[in-house]
RNA sequence: GGAGAGAUGGCAGAGUGGUCGAAUGCACCAGUCUUGAAAACUGGAGUAUCGCAAGGUACCGUGGGUUCGAAUCCCACUCUCUCCGCCA
């Protein structure tokens, strides 16, 4: 959600950022029906102020005849006000609506592009491993080892269902307990957030209205959340944080993640890289209202990433994602993408990315700063990892000639200080 | 699942139809006092929105309704708490 008179100051700006993000917005169409608004409001606010008058008189009236006709003369103002109210309220649900699907304004910085094939590579890690030997892909390996069974997977989810089992379950584990040592040492809190949410928490993260069909729903109207940005996000929604705790809002949240995947049935239907149900440690930040602040945390969750990545030893590329690859909320993206050898590319494991106040706004996440005003605070997050999704790239760059794979080595005292996973 | 109580400003907490945008306390800001601080005292201050301003309007969980007038009465919904039941 942006300042309407934000953009009422911006119209070239925001028709701009629609146009790059590929959104269907009618900005005109906005501005008209705030203009009526506020017409309309002016109307209704001075009614009301005849209104209050009246009221006041009534109430001191000296008798009951000077009452009696007061309140007859306020009869006909209260069926005009009515009215007048009625179409106040009409123009406001059409204008909630559209206000509901401005898009945030991309940085100076983010290129121009409709896909994440237009995503622009800036940094490039790490030596793609040189077999000599036949290298297998993930499946493979994974079955191969006894780590997984998609076979039972589908037998009991369905479609993009899997079992990790034994070493792939050991794995993941290792993953979670060495990225938590490792992600609060950057200073995040750890959290366990609820993965069933209220649709309020996915409007205020952005993923509603426009993402709906990629979102799992209860029975009760509950919403399956897709990433733990959205639990995380509604931790303090509708409250004015203290100093020391915006300070503190620095989150590593662990969630299970649940996509429907709406959009793309015939894209990546074998193996781990695109499930319905994944693990993922997230992080996410509040500030305060800082466009400097925002870039400096934004380098900062994404070069946390990196370094784990780096630590793990797997090569990688960075890219900043283009504008038609943003979401709705989103100001600036980075995503990080690992080599997987078979498929000769880089696949996205990561997404950084700020938000300026989109997010806040609709949370009414607020505090006072130094002068004492209410501002929004500002949001950001990053994956800092998915499971299984790493283990795709793990095991295919890891692999060695006899099938086996190398564990790295910030991994193995998480798996009984073993150097391998073999038959 | 059953029964009951409740939701008011940054927080706590009064307020059951008419100058109530809302007492009081705490926290906050400024001043007095003090070498400085604390304490005490004095004063200030909600948020949003329209307006150059004076000032207007909205906001007492959300949405409706009754009324000339609603924090206050009625209806629906959401959430919280207590007790019972069930359950990891």
């Amino acid at each position: 959600m942006l300042d309407i008179n934000f953009i009422r100051d911006n119209v070239d700006i925001i028709k701009d950022a629609a146009r790059k993000k590929h959104s269907k917005v009618d900005i005109d169409r906005l501005v008209q029906l705030d203009d009526e608004r506020k017409q309309k409001l002016g109307v209704v606010e001075s009614l009301r102020a005849e209104q209050n008058t009246a009221s006041r008189a009534v109430a001191t009236a000296s008798n009951n005849t000077e009452r009696e006709q007061l309140i007859s003369e306020m009869k006909l103002l209260k069926e005009d006000l009515q009215a007048r109210e009625d179409e106040l309220k009409k123009i406001m649900g059409d204008w909630r609506e559209i206000m509901l699907q401005v898009p945030n304004v991309p940085d100076m910085s983010v290129p121009e592009g409709k896909t994440d094939e237009d995503n622009q590579e800036f940094k490039v890690w790490g030596e793609k491993p040189q077999f000599d030997f036949e290298p297998k892909d993930h499946i493979e390996l994974m079955e191969d080892l006894d780590m997984v069974d998609f076979t039972r997977g589908t037998k009991v989810h369905g479609f993009r269902g899997y079992f990790l089992k034994n070493d792939g379950a050991l794995l993941s584990f290792a993953i979670w307990q060495y990225a938590m040592d490792f992600f609060t040492k950057k200073g995040l809190s750890p959290m366990l957030p609820p993965a069933i949410v209220r649709k309020s928490n996915l409007y205020g993260t952005g993923h509603l209205p426009n993402e709906a069909d990629d979102i799992y729903q209860t029975q009760d109207d509950d919403y399956l959340a897709g990433t733990a940005e959205v639990p995380t996000m509604g931790y303090y929604a509708d409250e004015v944080l203290t100093a020391e705790q915006l300070d503190n809002a620095k989150f590593l949240s662990f969630s299970p993640c649940y996509r429907r995947e709406a959009g793309s049935h015939g894209k990546d239907i074998k193996g781990l890289i695109r499930v319905h149900e994944f693990y993922k440690l997230e992080q996410v930040i509040l500030c305060e209202a800082s466009h400097e602040k925002s870039v400096e945390y934004h380098e900062q969750l994404n070069r946390n990433t990196e370094e784990f990545i780096e630590s793990l030893n797997i090569p990688y590329h960075t890219v900043i994602n283009c504008a038609g690859d943003l979401g709705q909320g989103q100001v600036k993206k980075y995503d990080i993408e690992l080599w997987v050898p078979r498929e000769e590319t880089y696949r996205e494991i990561s997404s950084a990315s700020y938000f300026h106040d989109f997010q806040t706004r609709r949370f009414n996440i607020r505090y006072k700063d130094e002068s004492g005003k209410m501002r929004f605070a500002h949001s950001l997050n990053s994956t800092a990892i998915p499971t299984p999704r790493v283990l795709v790239s793990m095991m295919e760059n890891f692999q060695n000639a006899d099938g086996s794979v190398t564990i790295p080595e910030v991994l193995r005292k998480y798996m009984g200080g073993r150097e391998r996973i073999e038959k």
